[in-house]
DNA sequence: CTCAATTTGTTCGTATGTATG
DNA sequence: ACATACATACGAACAAATTGA
C-alpha cells in the first residue's frame, strides 16, 4: 500500500482533497513556480498512487481557485503565485507585545451568558473577587481572525471602563502604573476550531488555530487579567531571538539549572 | 441553516467527526466531566442539527477510544477523562533549550538524495561552502512526534563528526566554545502534514502540524546551523515569560521602539 | 407489580459523494 | 461515459433496558 493510501486511512478526508492540499502547498512554497509546467496527469497518477480521474478532480479544484490553469495537449501550468500567509507575529515580550497591539481594531461581541470567573489551573495565581467578562472579535481587510475572551478583575476594569471596553485590555492595563505586576505569562499550543470559534472566524470545524492564554498576575499574586484568544492557524507565525536573554546580561548557567523533568513532560526547541 | 452545516460546508470532513471531535474537545476542557451523563441522543440531534445515526457514529467513536460509555435505558457517560496532550514544552531560551534536548532520543533516517544546501530567506545570514545534512525522527514511547532536517556548515560539522552524527547538533554545537555564535533564531508555523511527514510521524496527511525553522549563525554571519522541524501538532506546548527580559534588567522603552510596522505585517500577544 | 416515559439499540430504505477500472 | 463498490447521511420505525410514579 502507497504511503499516500495510508495516510488517507488516518484522515477520512476525501482523498482528491488531500491530493489538492499536497499540490497547493507545493505551490505556496515555491516548489511549482507561477507559469512552470507541472507533471503531467500520468505522472501525478503515480505519484500518488491514485485513479486519474481522482488527480483531475484535484486539478479542477486549483483551477477554480486560480492556482492552475489547463491546456489541453500542452498540460497543466500554474497561474499565479498563492498570497502571502502568516502575516500575524505573535510577540513573546511583555513591552513589544502591549506597544504592538495598542492600535489594534477590534469588534466586541455582545454577550448573552457571561461565565462569573475564569478557571485558572496551577501556577495561575489566585482568583479575584469578581470580574468582567469582554469578548471580541479581530478583524483584517474585513475578515475575523482572532477571538478573544477576556476576565478582568472588576476592580481594575472600574479604574478606567472606558477605556477597556474601547481598546484592547492589556495597554490599558500597562498604563495603570500602580498596579503591581508581578507575573505574566501566555501559553500556546494548536487546537482545532469548535462550532462557536468556526463560525466567528469564517473557519471549517476543526480548522487548525493557535489557542493562546494570558495571564497577568498582580503583587498580590491574584489573576487580574486572563485572555483566552484563538487565531486563525493559517495566519500566525512566531518569531524567537534565542539569544535575547543572554544579550541582555543575566546568568546563563544559572537559567539552564531551572530544567525541570516534571513527570513525562518533555522538552525540545522549536 | 446551522452552524455546524456553513462549517461542513467549509470542511468536507465527515459529520460525524466532526461532530466527534466536537464532543473530545468538550470532555478535554472538562466542560463533561468524567462520570457525569451526557445529552440523550435527541438533545446531541438537535444541538448539532445532524439525524440520529450520525450522532451515534460520532458516540461510537469515542466509545472506542474509551472516553464514552453507553448504557440503554440509562443514557451515555464520560468514562474518564481524556489523557493529557501537549507534553512536548517548546522552549525559547538557547541556553535552556541546548541543556533540555541534550539527552533527546532521536532515529537517524538514511537518505536518498541529499539536498546540498539550505535555502535562507531574508535575514538568515549567508551560505556557508559546503553543507552536511541530517534527518531524523524523534520518538516517545515507540511514538513519532518530531522529524528533524537539519544543514550544518562542513567544517563545523568536521570538528566532531561522530558527536553530530550521533547525538543531538544542537548542544554539540554549542560545546565548541572557539565558535562565535552572532545569533540564533526560531520561528514557528503552523502547517499541515505533506505526504512524507505524515508517513513518518504516522499522521494524517494534511493534520496539523508545528513548522519550526532554526537558525544559527556565526560570529561572521555565516548561517552554521539550519534545521527544519516537523512536530505533530497535538503534542506540542509552548510557554512564554513576559516578563523575562524585563526582569534581567534591560531597558524597556528602547526595546519597544523596535517595532516596525513593515507592509502589512501586523503584530499581536498570543 | 404494572404502566408510561425516557433513552439507547437496531434495522429498514433512500440519496448522494467518493474512487476505481 | 459507464458500471461497480463503498462510505456517508437522512428519516423513520421498532426493540430493549431503565426509571419512577
Amino acid at each position: 500500500m502507497s504511503k499516500l493510501l495510508r495516510a488517507y486511512d488516518r484522515s477520512r478526508v476525501p482523498l482528491y482533497l488531500q491530493v489538492a492540499s499536497v499540490m497547493r502547498q507545493r505551490i505556496e512554497e515555491g516548489q511549482w513556480r507561477p507559469g512552470q509546467k507541472i507533471s503531467t496527469l500520468v505522472q501525478l497518477e503515480e505519484e500518488f498512487q491514485v485513479a486519474r480521474v481522482t488527480v483531475r478532480q484535484a486539478v479542477d479544484m486549483l483551477s477554480k481557485e486560480g492556482l492552475l490553469a489547463r491546456q489541453q495537449g500542452r498540460g497543466t501550468f500554474v497561474s499565479g503565485g498563492a498570497p502571502d500567509r502568516h502575516w500575524l507575529r505573535l510577540e513573546t515580550d511583555w513591552d513589544v507585545l502591549v506597544a504592538a497591539i495598542k492600535d489594534n481594531v477590534v469588534k466586541r461581541i455582545k454577550l448573552d451568558n457571561r461565565p462569573a470567573a475564569p478557571t485558572l489551573k496551577e501556577g495561575e495565581g489566585l482568583l479575584a473577587d469578581d470580574y468582567v467578562f469582554l469578548r471580541s472579535c479581530q478583524f483584517r481587510d474585513g475578515e475575523p481572525y482572532g477571538l478573544v475572551s477576556v476576565h478582568l478583575a472588576k476592580h481594575v476594569f472600574a479604574r478606567d471602563p472606558h477605556a477597556f471596553t474601547h481598546r484592547t485590555a492589556l495597554p490599558t492595563l500597562g498604563s495603570l502604573m500602580d498596579i503591581g505586576i508581578s507575573h505574566a505569562h501566555q501559553t500556546l499550543v494548536i487546537g482545532g476550531a469548535n462550532p462557536e470559534t468556526a463560525d466567528y472566524l469564517r473557519i471549517a470545524l476543526g480548522a487548525p488555530t493557535a489557542e493562546c492564554r494570558c495571564v497577568v498576575l498582580d503583587s498580590g499574586g491574584v489573576a487580574i487579567y486572563v485572555a483566552d484568544i484563538s487565531y486563525r492557524g493559517d495566519v500566525i507565525k512566531l518569531h524567537v531571538d534565542l539569544l535575547a536573554n543572554a544579550r541582555s546580561g543575566s546568568n546563563a548557567t544559572k537559567r539552564a539549572s531551572v530544567i525541570r523533568r516534571n513527570g513525562r513532560m518533555q522538552v525540545a526547541g522549536f
